[in-house]
Formats: structure tokens, C-alpha cells, sequence
DNA sequence: ACGGTATCGTTGCAAATGCAATGACGTCAA
DNA sequence: TTGACGTCATTGCATTTGCAACGATACCGT
């Protein structure tokens, strides 16, 4: 059998692919906004919806464990960019929404996310829409 | 201009992705051998080389601080997986080698990373060829 | 209505992490 | 040879993380 090389595995190349790109990309909103990783997922979450988001709701689909959720929430309302408020009709549930603030950030955010992603994918050229398709199709989309 | 979306953000579906996959067969090794993930990295990449290694090589290959790959030896040694000398040519450099415990160990793991690896490719089908030669586009190889 | 069970979000705590500082060693030029 | 500078691995420390435990609330069968 031939030999293992680590630098083909395929887990080991997608964490270093994914932990590169993240790096590069949260350098770009820590430096322009001070948020975190955690803290920018719930932005970029809640920007998404109109009505209010439970921690739940955001832990389940966004991969990030419900204390980290929860911490990044109740940084991002003392920094003003969000709100949290108690579900009226389930009172465990925590309603979270962007203030003022948060909206102006996140629209501030976004171009910069779109224009980080399009360089990224300019390096595969011809080849980008079919890496994403088998990427959602790991991902086990739809 | 169209809505963001956040699950089809390139850098978080990465994220996502990788993280679910690394849990997936770290959960493998850690129930069966014990160690962590900055463990299995040293070892799979003292794997694959006879000769030493310092700790520098590892984690300038290997995409981990300097500090996880120094912590994950001493783990190592101490459970008898590598040894740890120094080099006597340059006595800054700290060789990194595996014992027969070790080899003994990575033989164990290699067959389970090959077949976890299969397993995922082929939810790709015939793509899987195509797919990673795009995750190596992006990681800048060759 | 009541008890048992399930779900929600937060928190405590131990462990992992990243980063800077440190100390040991090498290199090189004068 | 010396001294300034660079490199290596480890360690200290503050922060982050994951996990379990908890209190509060909701749900469900009886």
C-alpha cells in the first residue's frame, strides 16, 4: 500500500484551507471592527432575518456550540449591536435583533465579505461554480 | 443588489465543513488511541519521514503555533509515542522521532484515516477527482 | 392540576489556545 | 574573539473554548 501523505489527506487539507481563509478574512473585520469570529457569525445570521433569532436557532445552524452563541450575543449587546429580549409566547427563548447600530455595521460588512469571497474563488477561475457545488454537496445541502 | 447569505459565504461553508469533518474522525482516533488532534498531526507527519524532525519543520508544514506543536509532543513523549532529543549539530533544534510504540500506533490509524477519507469522497461520486484538485488550487500547491 | 420529562439559555470550570517573552544556541562581520 | 543579531523551543499568561450542570420554563400524559 503506498505510503500516507499527510499533506493529501483530505480532512487535514480542508481544515488548513478553512483556518487559512477564516484568519485572513476575520483579520479584515477584527481590525475594522474589533468583532470576533463567534460575534461576526451572529451578525451575519441575524442580518438575514427580519424577525428576531433564539440563540437556539442560531447554534443550531451556524456550528458554533450554544456558549459560545450565547457569549458572542451578550458581547455584541453591551457594544450596542444587538438586542436581547425574552420570547413574550416562550419565555425560555431569547430573542435576539440587530439595533441601528448593528444593521449599519453589518451593511458596512458585507461588500467587504462579497469582495473577500470573489478574490478567493477568482483563484479557481472556470473551475469556482463546480467546487461549490461539491462543497454544498458535502455540506449535504438540499 | 442580492440578499447575503451566510450559508453560502465561502469562507464560513469552509469553516463549517472542515470542522464538521475534523470532528467527525477526530471522535474516531481519540476513542480508540486517546490523543488529540495537534497529536495526530505530529504524528502523521512524523509518519512519513525516517529521519527526525524539529519541532520548526512541523509547525511550518503543519499549520499549528509553535506552542501546539511543542505542548503536543510532550504529550507524546510522555505517553511513550516519540522520542525527543536534541540535535547535536545544532543544539537549538529538537529532533522529533517516533518509537516502536508509536509506528506501532500510526499503523493502527493510517488504514482508519484512508477509509474515512474514501467514505467521504464518495459523497462526491465521480467529482471527487475534480474536487480536489480545486482544494489544492486554493492551498497553493505545486 | 400535577408530576415527570424535555428544552432553553447561562454560567462554572477545567482544558486548550494564541501570543509575547524568555533563555539557549548559532551565525556573521569586524 | 567578541558582540550584535537571528533562530529555536519552551513557558507564562490572559483569553477562549467545550462540556456539564443548573435554574427557569414549557409540554405532555394521566
Amino acid at each position: 500500500m503506498s505510503k500516507f501523505v499527510l499533506d493529501e489527506f483530505l480532512p487535514y487539507q480542508l481544515s488548513v484551507l478553512a483556518a487559512q481563509i477564516s484568519r485572513e478574512f476575520s483579520a479584515l473585520y477584527k481590525s475594522r471592527f474589533g468583532i470576533t469570529r463567534p460575534e461576526w457569525r451572529v451578525l451575519a445570521h441575524l442580518s438575514q432575518t427580519e424577525s428576531p433569532v433564539s440563540v437556539r436557532e442560531i447554534f443550531d445552524r451556524v456550528d458554533m456550540d450554544k456558549s459560545k452563541v450565547s457569549r458572542a450575543a451578550s458581547r455584541l449587546e453591551s457594544s450596542g449591536h444587538i438586542l436581547k429580549s425574552v420570547n413574550p409566547t416562550d419565555r425560555r427563548l431569547v430573542e435576539l435583533r440587530l439595533t441601528d447600530k448593528g444593521r449599519a455595521m453589518v451593511a458596512e460588512l458585507e461588500p467587504l465579505a462579497r469582495q473577500f469571497e470573489t478574490e478567493v474563488l477568482k483563484r479557481l477561475g472556470r473551475e469556482a461554480g463546480r467546487f461549490r457545488a461539491n462543497l454544498n454537496a458535502l455540506l449535504g445541502k438540499k
